[in-house]
DNA sequence: GTCACAAAATGACTTTCGGTCATTTTATGA
DNA sequence: TCATAAAATGACCGAAAGTCATTTTGTGAC
């Protein structure tokens, strides 16, 4: 039976997966090279395309697994909130563990950057990378808007603000810290939310 | 006299920051290439060296040629304004000036995320990048500051605002226009400026 | 067991690009 | 006109993404 060549298969893509996610981790998406990716698995460069048609090709594949478990993540805490404010502040919650996954967080942006410039690419990282947000403002933020604001609206300027941060993290200006963002965020979220427009 | 030669260099000197910008804007800083940069003003590529370390280098010198205009604008701007609305207007009126420069924003968060990834790029580009928020806000915006909040942080929080709705235009979700933002940022910034924390 | 076949893995090779440097061209002024 | 210095050149190097002909390994039929 192919089963068995299959699996191994299979099991040489994730070591290969696992490999890439920790050195883009460690040395960020452009700094960590294909060979590396294949040498701390224990293969040959080669092989790494047999898997994947670019280095692009796997950064997208870790994305999705990652937005997958976050996604669980949301839903799991957002079962019981019941006003805007505990809504929001699951959010926050939320987006804090993912600043916890610091590395990571700045491999994210820099492939979005990276992305923006080509075409194809920007629609599929769209894709998995603003479903998130959209998910979460129009199916559960939603009802508790009273301003006539748009939930999604309301999401990406939460997310803007999300971004904005971690650029500012990034570059280690210190001004800010997680606080200030929290503070930010839950102000801008509940001013958009409830106050009516003039 | 070597008074010719110095300003033949200087003259080559211009007219390859001219073609850079020129090509940084139109396809980005990465996918520009520096025998690109040299061929379009005219020359070969050895002579881009003799006035500029790196393609790091030579952005850095544009980066700082933008924010001295930029900041001309600014104290222009900012000359008779006589509220914290009025000058966040104002404020707000030259980010979209930057926006307006659609190529280049996108330029410089695709070079800032670049350099975040290197020590010393990223302090130098953190000396430019951010001294112009922090001048205004240090400066013009925090008489008006009520709320006993550093002026420095309402700034520093305006801008990742600002950065992060530059990544949404880049990626064309569409879901927030600069009228969204401004809206926010306004709200953010009064918010910040005068609610005395609980 | 062994043989044919297919799947998995390899690494030399190509292309591209940032950066170097020995060499050539041009300007200066004695 | 000639020596010298400055400006400009482009062949070359090393690194990295991606290709592909070749080798190695596993499978199933006999």
């Amino acid at each position: 039976m192919a089963r068995k060549q299959q699996e191994k298969s299979l099991q040489t893509q994730r070591e290969l997966l696992d490999s890439a996610e920790k050195l883009f981790a460690a040395k960020g998406f452009v700094a960590t090279t294909v060979a590396e990716i294949t040498a701390d698995a224990g293969y040959a460069k080669g092989n790494f395309y047999r898997h994947w048609q670019s280095k692009d090709d796997i950064m997208l594949a870790i994305i999705a697994i990652k937005m997958q478990a976050y996604r669980a993540m949301r839903d799991a805490a957002l079962q019981n909130a019941r006003s805007l404010e505990e809504v929001m502040g699951r959010i926050l919650d939320f987006l804090e563990t993912m600043i916890d996954d610091r590395n990571w967080c700045s491999v994210f942006l820099e492939f979005t950057i990276h992305a923006s410039r080509n075409e194809e690419l920007r629609s599929q990282l769209n894709q998995s990378l603003y479903r998130l947000s959209n998910d979460i403002f129009e199916d559960i933020v939603a009802p508790y808007v009273q301003s006539g604001y748009a939930a999604s609206k309301i999401g990406a300027l939460n997310t803007a603000l999300f971004e904005g941060f971690l650029i500012h993290s990034l570059l280690g200006t210190g001004t800010i810290d997680r606080k200030d963002f929290r503070r930010a965020a839950m102000k801008l979220a509940m001013a958009n939310a409830l106050d009516i427009q003039e």
